[in-house]
RNA sequence: GGGCGAAUAGCUCAGGGGUCCAGAGCGCCUGCCUUACAAGCAGGAAGUCGGGGGUUCGAAUCCCUCUUCGCCCACCA
């Protein structure tokens, strides 16, 4: 006999890191250009190079993987494109703390010193995460490992750069734009996120120009240290207390500068006195109104890159060279010494924050790139409304259009010198302003000849980002990969980055190949602490997900996960509860190893696969089993079809757990032990069984289910991750016995229920008797006997009445034998009752269906669907209608 | 200011008009080291499905409203 190659503990640490390597010498995750299956694709969300792998990659990669897994066994050519994101800023940061340890910022270095720096740091410790992602199992096609710094991508960067330029949708704009002080670039709309804060708004008094300075108007501000930078007040042009005002002028405070009284629609007169000082270079929305003043404004600097208060005459002496806080604080004791601070009230408002440093955004006057974005937004929307693109959960759809609907042009240009340099010569000669945007540097200016200057800047990450899913694959390059995986089909990402990344790349994919590069994006929740804050570094309140996976298992971690994220619903883990977090995961891993043992170990090396069988020899159990496996099977693919990988999870669990394991697994053991004749029937079924469970399973948990599949015969020599999905098999569908075999469960279950009862310990078998009353008992009764003897531990099952000594407890003198009465439990009386008031229910349902469907009402807020959906529940109710009545009639009442 | 999501057992969450639907895991209680598994087995307690109103023959589920959390968007400075 064979004995089991299995350690009698589950030790995941063991096996994890062997099965992976066998997957990568087997080539398993590799997509092949010309198998002719068609193909899948999922491109990673790249992390950022300089990155360590946390929780939230750890759900996301591995709801990718359970989606990449499940269409490789269903014989798709799946491919799992990795790699990583250069990130611009963050990377940077991270260099550039670096070197103030030393004592160094990166101009004591100069560009080239410290580009090559970040290169440095990029290779020694950019493959991390990628390494990391190995530990969960990920199954990317690591031969096609990407970087967003890579020569080939890097080029389709460029390439998209120049190509839109001469297109007229990148052009070159001075406005006010985000700019952060602390990481020394500007932002993008997106990248200058809003978060709440305690101010203050002030009220200033400016004096008239032509009085004595006791008179003037007060406006309220949020940044007065701006005020400097005041070209002219507006008020709204209806705003009748101040019409009077007309034509005069009015003193910035502190300074003897005179600026005028204009009107504008874009003041709020309700807001602070209505009055409002326009600072051009310092405020977005004053850049736009003084563009649309009358007469010629000047733009004023008055803080600088460092968020300093410039050197300059407008700018009171004391105040020049102060931080802006410090300018504001200054700037108030100076009011108030002047008697113009009229007010302070607090205010709490939003105010743009660097979403990189968290450094408070200044507004700076500047000369960027921009993209023009609506030509490239409407695709995509349209891609949105004609179901082109979906979204799992649909509601993030809303989102995605809302975005693109209010789409602002995209400002790409970054003042660092990590990333993709820009690609324009600028001529330096003189009188020339012409700009060269080329692909290969040109040696001279194209118009005049003169010398040329590259831009300094480089592009926003985003912008080399939003080509992933066909940059990756050699674009513009017309390449096999691309031919044959453009497009994808799912993205897994988080919602956080719908306008980041999501919604540009369906331009970019549409724009320049005219398809969409997904057709569904699922958007993963946000894995959070027990008080629902996200997890993060600061806090301190993460797990480190390979911490987990040393504890429990990769497997572990990945069924809690999938199990814990029904579509988008944010994961909830307590490190403070490791245990508890995991253990079911854990103990599942375990449980399915211990099946495993028992089974490999009861095998003697006869396996016959069922097909083999004669099914004339099956039993109740096995034609069961059989059947429900089927039904799993069906069940759990529609899960994952649906993306419903929580309910895919738990059916395998269930499954295994409590009708395999429980029931099934129990039942058979007899069999299994001994050479008898159902042996061999046994042996096939339980093999057959567990081998498609453990298929079900492998995309969730792949490498015990592999480990597993290893040891199992039949196909061990194939890998679990390459082998096909389970098909429901229709001859295994057999609705009688799993109507019979519940009807043993539930006489075994009355039977252990009682015993509880009644204290009586598990080792006295007990005897007990059914009524003949309830037809279908009798029936499962009479057939499974000894299966209901052995699970319930009865000495005898029987249709006798107990004898007179049992007592009244049904109990024998000599404590031998608890008599257990089922007959309550199938009471016909109480039988019939109870049919006969389902039955009325149903007939209420049924005329409430009836009165539905005639008057349809319900019809205005769901389409022909929910009317066929009430028609299928009709129809399904009239048959179980008939059903009960039968029964009815069955049992004679 | 606009929008979205959540509130179900002690904890973390499924379920999104009717029967399968009041569930799962963890925790808790009782009894078991029964030769696959104590990370287990058998049994059990535990929820007026956040409050209130409405629609319906029927509501955890749909509508309104309130409360509490969380998130996103936004040019009242």
């Amino acid at each position: 006999m064979t004995k089991t190659e299995l350690a009698s503990k589950y030790d995941p640490s063991v096996i994890e890191k062997e099965t992976y390597r066998r997957w990568l010498d087997a080539g398993t995750f590799a997509a092949s250009t010309d198998s002719g299956q068609d193909p899948y694709v999922i491109v990673i969300p790249p992390p950022n190079v300089t990155s360590v792998l946390h929780m939230g990659h750890g759900l996301n990669n591995t709801l990718q993987d359970v989606f990449i897994r499940f269409e490789r066994m269903r014989g798709r050519e799946a491919l799992w494109l990795p790699g990583t994101d250069h990130a611009g800023i963050a990377t940077q940061n991270v260099v550039e703390r670096a070197l103030a340890l030393e004592g160094k910022s990166r101009h004591d270095l100069g560009r080239e010193a410290f580009v090559e720096r970040v290169w440095e740091h990029v290779h020694h410790t950019g493959g991390t995460i990628l390494e990391q992602l190995k530990a969960l199992g990920c199954s990317c096609d690591w031969t096609r490992t990407r970087f967003t710094l890579d020569e080939g991508y890097s080029k389709a960067v460029l390439n998209v750069f120049v190509r839109l330029y001469h297109e007229g949708l990148i052009y070159r704009g001075y406005r006010v734009i985000h700019w952060c002080p602390r990481c020394h670039t500007s932002l993008s709309d997106e990248e200058a996120e809003f978060r709440e804060r305690d101010d203050f708004l002030y009220y200033i008094r400016y004096p008239f120009a032509d009085g004595d300075g006791s008179e003037g108007v007060t406006v309220a501000t949020t940044r007065p240290e701006t005020m400097y930078g005041d070209i002219c007040l507006v008020h709204h042009p209806e705003d009748e207390r101040f019409l009077h005002l007309a034509g005069r002028s009015v003193i910035l405070p502190l300074t003897d500068i005179a600026i005028p009284i204009e009107t504008s629609d874009y003041v709020e007169r309700e807001f602070g006195t209505g009055m409002l000082k326009v600072t051009p270079a310092h405020d977005p929305h004053d850049f736009e109104i003084a563009g649309e003043l009358e007469g010629q404004f000047d733009t004023p600097v008055v803080i600088d890159a460092e968020a300093r208060m410039v050197d300059d005459p407008r700018v009171p002496e004391p105040i020049r060279g102060l931080d802006r806080d410090e300018a504001r604080d200054k700037t108030m004791e100076l009011l108030e010494a002047t008697g113009l601070l009229e007010k302070v009230e607090p205010y709490q408002h939003a105010v743009r924050h660097c979403y990189r440093c968290h450094t408070v955004v200044e507004p700076r006057l500047s000369d960027q790139w921009f993209v023009k974005m609506k030509p490239l937004a409407e695709p995509a929307l349209k891609a949105y409304r004609s179901g082109q693109l979906t979204f799992v959960p649909e509601r993030w759809g809303k989102v995605y259009e809302n975005w693109l609907t209010e789409i602002r042009d995209w400002n790409i240009s970054r003042q660092l010198w990590w990333g993709h340099q820009i690609p324009a010569w600028y001529c330096e000669a003189d009188g020339c302003e012409h700009v060269t945007v080329a692909l290969d540097p040109p040696e001279r200016c194209e118009r005049c000849g003169g010398p040329v200057r590259q831009d300094e800047d480089v592009l926003d990450t985003w912008f080399s980002s939003w080509l992933w899913p066909f940059a990756t694959m050699g674009w513009p390059d017309e390449t096999d990969d691309v031919a044959r995986f453009y497009p994808g089909n799912t993205l897994v990402t988080a919602p956080d980055i719908i306008f980041f990344w999501v919604a540009r790349m369906v331009m970019a994919g549409y724009h320049f190949l005219h398809d969409r590069p997904f057709a569904t994006v699922y958007l993963n929740g946000v894995v959070r602490d027990p008080q629902h804050r996200a997890f993060s570094k600061s806090l301190g309140n993460g797990i480190d997900p390979l911490d987990a996976v040393s504890q429990f298992g990769a497997d572990a971690l990945r069924y809690t996960l999938v199990a814990g994220a029904a579509a988008g619903t944010d994961v909830i883990m307590d490190r403070n509860e490791m245990d508890g977090t995991f253990a079911a995961g854990r103990n599942f891993a375990n449980k399915l190893w211990n099946m495993g043992r028992l089974i490999l170990a009861n095998l003697d090396g006869d396996f016959t696969p069922p097909s083999a069988l004669d099914p004339a020899q099956f039993e109740l159990a096995d034609r069961w089993i059989l059947s429900r496996a089927q039904r799993v099977v069906a069940e759990a693919t529609e899960a994952l079809e649906r993306f419903r990988l929580n309910d895919a999870a738990s059916l395998g669990y269930h499954f295994l757990w409590d009708e395999f394991a429980d029931w099934y697994l129990e039942q058979v053991k007899p069999r299994l032990y001994g050479s008898s004749a159902g042996s061999k029937v046994a042996r096939g079924i339980v093999v057959h069984v567990f081998q498609t469970a453990l298929r079900l399973l492998h995309p969730i948990m792949p490498f015990i289910t592999e480990e597993l599949w290893q040891h199992l015969p039949g196909e061990r020599e194939s890998l679990l991750a390459s082998a096909a999905w389970p098909a429901p098999i229709e001859e295994y569908r057999d609705a009688e016995a799993e109507d019979q075999f519940a009807r043993v469960q539930a006489l075994v279950g009355a039977v252990r229920g009682v015993r509880a009862d009644y204290g009586v310990p598990p080792g006295t078998a007990i005897r007990a008797f059914v009524r003949p009353a309830n037809a279908e008992a009798l029936q499962a009764f009479n057939a499974e006997q000894r299966t209901i003897e052995r699970l319930a531990k009865l000495t005898r099952l029987s249709t006798d009445e107990p004898p007179e000594e049992a007592g009244a407890h049904n109990v024998l003198p000599d404590g031998s034998s608890v008599f257990v009465p089922l007959g309550d439990a199938i009471d016909v009386r109480q039988e019939c009752e109870r049919i006969g008031g389902e039955l009325e229910r149903m007939d209420k349902q049924l005329a409430g269906v009836a009165a539905k469907l005639a008057n349809q009402q319900f019809v205005t807020r769901a389409p022909t669907e929910v009317v066929e959906r009430e028609r299928e529940k009709e129809q399904s109710w009239r048959e179980q209608r008939e059903a009960l009545a039968d029964k009815l009639r069955a049992l004679g009442c």
